[in-house]
DNA sequence: TTGTATGCGTTATCAT
DNA sequence: ATGATAACGCATACAA
């Protein structure tokens, strides 16, 4: 390994002076510059990133810290892809890298070892949940004056950094959607309240039933886990009682086409029998027949953002952001709910 | 930040004991080990993890490298959350972390940025293609000693860690299924060949189909990007021939139900009119409408192998790993190539 | 079984 | 504009 020492000596210059150099601090004369340049490059010098890391004392790592469960999807692969590729645009452009965790649930209560260990200068956090324990995990977290930033969840009562998409609002148009295109009876399959976005969404549907003048029937609200599989079950509870059903709104894409596919086997076909929109304008929703109406939430840029918020928290000096943000979601209709029986 | 120093005090020991004490080594009694532990307790002592990487001169991080395309996936997200998910399981097993690293195509000169930084000890690359570029990017890497393991991608004449699937044998099997079916007009929409898959898949198909006595008809030959809008602009050359068509097997699963879209459309449905079948058995496989026959391949335990394969590599004398191993692929009957002909 | 001493490759402070 | 040098927190070879 080539170190700043025989950069120094090469260039006929102290190893400060070469440091100088690669950090671009202080003035110096553009001849020395050169020279050291033209050293490092004859010996082929690339600084020791731990070393600096070291001295630094800091990482240069954003910790991403997912759910682990093994070969299970509990979310969609899309959901995290997107993230995954926002959050890496923004690091990117950092000079950051990003260092995975998978945390079981068994983990959950020991967030903070990646910090203790240094491993990590801040942390985006996918997939939390609100359950009694993960609350106490964050809180302990910022106490011990840890940086993170929540995707996609917040924490009523409590002051994370948090990005979130307008569930509440995309909710609402998809409900909206439906009423406009002359549905009434409208189901409502939905994912666990440990999700902030299952709430959110919860509110949106009976808002947009609300001010439609119509009221909310218990039975008609459904709740799977988010995986095909429930909203697939979901699907024999709704045969049922399909003499009270006119359109679907599900809290997912997969429940969505789960239910669909359930529905399709007794004879009711999404788009013509029944309307159905999904969230999260997953590739599902394009790939399923009928193609799924869908409300779009925009993962990459979320990912992107928290990155963003919670480096410049740790960096030196930079702007300030804003302590929850909530980006605008976007409804896509497509088969699934577009035939309508004759609209308002 | 509490040190090893501050310990070493409180337990009256030197910094070296706490050390051995942390890492396990040498002989030592169960009452110092005691105390140290006890004073580590109270005063809350985590070991640096940089100033360990500094000191062991290795990171202790695994560097996973995929291609980056803003917003496109040229991949299904599938295929990357399994990977990764296999390769987080054994880096976890290992007491390693995953650094993730999201390389453009201009970056792909540069492969060896990650090693030179020393910010990870070596590497999984996924999404590797095989062309002049990146053959001599990763030549270059192979001579400057710095480990890695391809996942899923073969370098033919080249001698790298690899960790691929059987697509030969899986093409194969999909194929006289289809023959066991009944059909005998079998065209092929594959991927670019800079995928090792790709030609493997097309060694499967042409075995399967000269065993059967067949002709390999170049009019049935298609090539798609490996998306789904491919497969779907693929449907309609096939619609053009469809009197020359019974079958038809997609080297992914995108492809196939972009085809099966794209002939729906035209009243042509998969199950009933033709059959199909994929590959990579992705979720996407089972959200189908029909659901779709695919070659399962074992990502997740690529993954975990290929991480196995290239820790053991650079690790204290681990057990050798082979070369390239090459794990099974599996079919899976469904929908979309039950139906039949009536059999041979 | 435990202590001592050296080195790891930077950053950053203080001189000059 | 540049040089000298003290940290940084730990691993480890060697001594005792």
């Amino acid at each position: 390994m080539v170190t700043r020492k025989e950069v120094a000596e090469l260039a006929h210059v102290s190893e400060a002076t070469v440091s100088r150099v690669f950090n671009g601090l202080g003035p110096m004369k553009a001849a020395t510059k050169e020279r050291v340049l033209e050293a490092a490059k004859v010996l082929g010098y690339h600084p020791n990133a731990i070393a600096q890391s070291f001295a630094r004392r800091r990482s240069g790592n954003l910790g991403v810290i997912l759910p682990y469960m093994p070969k299970v999807h509990l979310f969609s692969a899309f959901y995290f892809a997107e993230i995954l590729s926002g959050i890496g645009e923004q690091v990117r452009e950092q000079g950051y890298d990003m260092l995975l965790s998978l945390l079981t649930p068994d983990d959950e209560l020991d967030y903070g070892r990646l910090y203790r260990s240094q491993k990590v200068d801040a942390c985006v956090i996918l997939g939390a949940r609100d359950t009694e324990s993960q609350r106490n995990s964050l809180i302990q977290l910022q106490e011990q004056g840890h940086s993170f930033c929540l995707v996609n969840q917040r924490f009523e009562g409590l002051s994370f950094l948090e990005v979130d998409a307008d569930h509440v609002e995309g909710s609402y148009q998809a409900v909206r959607h439906l009423l406009a295109e002359g549905y009434q009876k409208i189901a409502f399959l939905n994912g666990s309240p440990q999700y902030s976005n299952s709430l959110d969404r919860l509110h949106g549907y009976e808002k947009a039933m609300l001010e439609a003048g119509l009221t909310i029937e218990p039975e008609l609200m459904f709740e799977g886990n988010y995986s095909r599989t429930s909203g697939y079950e979901a699907a024999a509870k709704l045969w049922e009682m399909r003499d009270r059903v006119e359109a679907i709104f599900a809290a997912n894409d997969r429940m969505a086409i789960g239910l669909m596919q359930g529905l399709r086997e007794r004879g009711w076909v999404a788009g013509r029998d029944f309307a159905v929109i999904g969230c999260d304008n997953s590739d599902a929703a394009k790939l399923s027949d009928p193609p799924l109406s869908s409300i779009g939430v925009p993962f990459f840029e979320m990912g992107k953002q928290a990155a963003r918020a919670v480096l410049a928290r740790v960096g030196h000096g930079a702007v300030e952001h804003e302590l929850q943000v909530k980006l605008p979601t976007e409804l896509i209709v497509r088969q699934s709910s577009r035939i309508g029986k004759g609209g308002v």
